[in-house]
DNA sequence: CTGAAAGCGCTAACAA
DNA sequence: TTGTTAGCGCTTTCAG
């Protein structure tokens, strides 16, 4: 079976015009007949021709495909983070008409970026370098989900501040004022701004926040188990409770329920994320939602107009987070 | 900031040799001197030139990146499954050196397969005109997960049978001759293999497996309360079932719990997939594993193959799947 | 060990 | 409306 590559050149020889011709009808050029277009219509199905996608990127200057770099640490795909990200840039490429490259990185062995048009930094965290590197090469970059202030490149964030008022505001209106947080990683920017949006907010509302309301966590359930403990250990344990990801406030309601503490009624717990999971658990989750699909596919909307040129200075997006009412929270008992 | 692209003829002026040169040293001749090797070496990071990728696959006239198309059903990207082919394919590429174009197919919008070296398939159901098509240009295929006899294409995929074969073989092992089976979808190639096999072996060792004890399913976790609410309404209830799907065993456990009948001490159960969620559940599950990530980076292997020429008629593997035995399986009680 | 020159398949002026 | 022609940036004979 010897399928000898066929090229336009081929093509233009059976239907008897200029590989020109045969290039404009490949391009939709409004400026053929009728019958040479019809003619090179029927050559290209006779042979089966598509055009050979790395001539024409040379010959364009340009290359419609974009690369997705994300950290490969053990685990990343199983997080709803990840998945979301990648769904919303997949879907976005998808109605772009753009070749998503997808690429784990393990720290080393980069992206090769001039192999591609443009590419979305997922979740950098140690991976700065690439990013710089990148930049450097002068290839159109966008950062998602993380407001990088000292290099000059797009980002498109959640306001993960916002995210934490939203969250105090709404266990305060619900007349909580005895309200604890787990928070998340503080070396990380969702974690410090969104424990950061919590504080002010209350502060701001005269809500006290005693250092023994506020356990350091790291997103981890391990931690929302033992922080649990110490909250139900104090002589006035909190009424609510703020955790930074939904994993945590799951692991907070079972550590409760375990220690039958009932949820809402005794204690209303908030999470963050507005993971599936928070549907599967014994009480359903309330909890702010970020719009994690939607700032993905922002991205590639925002690349795809950096690589065009259309767009030539940095752009900085912020999306809200919004509060998303289950069954997790109620008025504290009176 | 204007970063002119810096093509290979810069680095050869400033190193003042032939673009051939550092051509050569691009691709890491041999028979270039150590002196004109290191000047090249100085003015491509002087320039912090990278060679650009379509002119060299142009040249070369291969491409380098393989396309992994799955299909876009809702849900797929929280499948444990679709994410292990990922990490194996993505890592299969990392070590090959390959480019991973990552493309969702949702039924129309195919891969532009001749943007692409080659593509590799996963869970072809509804898109074999796709497969066709590739196949038909020319382009190196090779398809995950499915055994396609009546298309001319590579594949790799898990021997299902086998696996049926090994579940029941270990709960016939144990003592049990009441065994009852909860199947997958028996439309998908999948479903069919494992009752295949389970039955078979039942038939070989003389179990009795009466048509009360095959609920027929479909994967879902709906379907699988319902089966637990039948075999419970026999007189002679089953002392042990196999899941054609972790995720149906785990909801298995999770009702036969909720009736007060105890795993593995009562009824054992025995999954299929190697789900992390088993390790999660209430009983730990005892499970057939397949080896899907490993079978994802065998398949860039082999389409790797098959696009350099190396391999030239198509090859079929099968990988065989094995037994996890965690807690959930137990000999019937006297 | 090195370089000149001929493409790889396609697009984009520029003419006609 | 069409064709001619010069590249796009790199690899690869083929001489030297």
């Amino acid at each position: 079976m010897h399928t000898k590559k066929v090229s336009i050149t081929d093509v233009a020889h059976r239907a008897k015009v200029s590989i020109t011709t045969v290039s404009r009808v490949l391009n939709n050029f409004p400026t053929v007949s009728e019958r040479n277009k019809t003619k090179v219509e029927e050559a290209i199905a006779f042979f089966k021709f598509k055009p050979n996608v790395s001539a024409q990127r040379l010959a364009k200057g340009v290359n419609n495909s974009i690369g997705l770099v994300m950290p490969g640490y053990p685990g990343i795909f199983y997080s709803f983070y990840a998945i979301e990200l990648i769904r919303g840039v997949g879907h976005g490429c998808e109605t772009a008409h753009l070749d998503m490259v997808f690429h784990i990185t393990n720290g080393f062995n980069p992206l090769n970026s001039s192999s591609v048009g443009g590419v979305i930094f997922a979740d950098i965290i140690e991976n700065r370098k690439q990013v710089e590197s990148a930049l450097a090469m002068g290839t159109s970059s966008v950062v998602i989900n993380n407001k990088v202030e000292d290099l000059d490149v797009s980002y498109i964030a959640v306001d993960n501040t916002r995210g934490g008022e939203i969250a105090a505001d709404y266990l305060v209106s619900l007349g909580h004022n005895r309200i604890a947080t787990v928070t998340g990683n503080l070396n990380t920017q969702s974690g410090l701004e969104r424990f950061e949006g919590f504080k002010k907010y209350l502060q701001k509302k005269k809500v006290n926040l005693p250092t023994e309301y506020v356990y350091q966590g790291d997103y981890s359930r391990r931690c929302a188990r033992v922080a649990v403990e110490q909250f139900l250990k104090l002589k006035e344990p909190p009424t609510a409770i703020f955790a930074a990801s939904d994993d945590m406030a799951l692991e907070i309601i079972a550590a409760l329920l375990e220690k039958k503490v009932k949820v809402p009624q005794d204690v209303s717990v908030i999470g963050f994320d507005d993971n599936p999971a928070c549907l599967y658990g014994s009480v359903a989750l309330t909890t702010i939602k970020q719009p994690l699909f939607q700032m993905a596919e922002e991205s590639v909307r925002l690349l795809s107009s950096l690589m065009s040129g259309e767009i030539k200075t940095k752009k900085h997006i912020i999306m809200p987070p919004e509060l998303v009412i289950r069954e997790s929270c109620a008025p504290p008992k009176k």
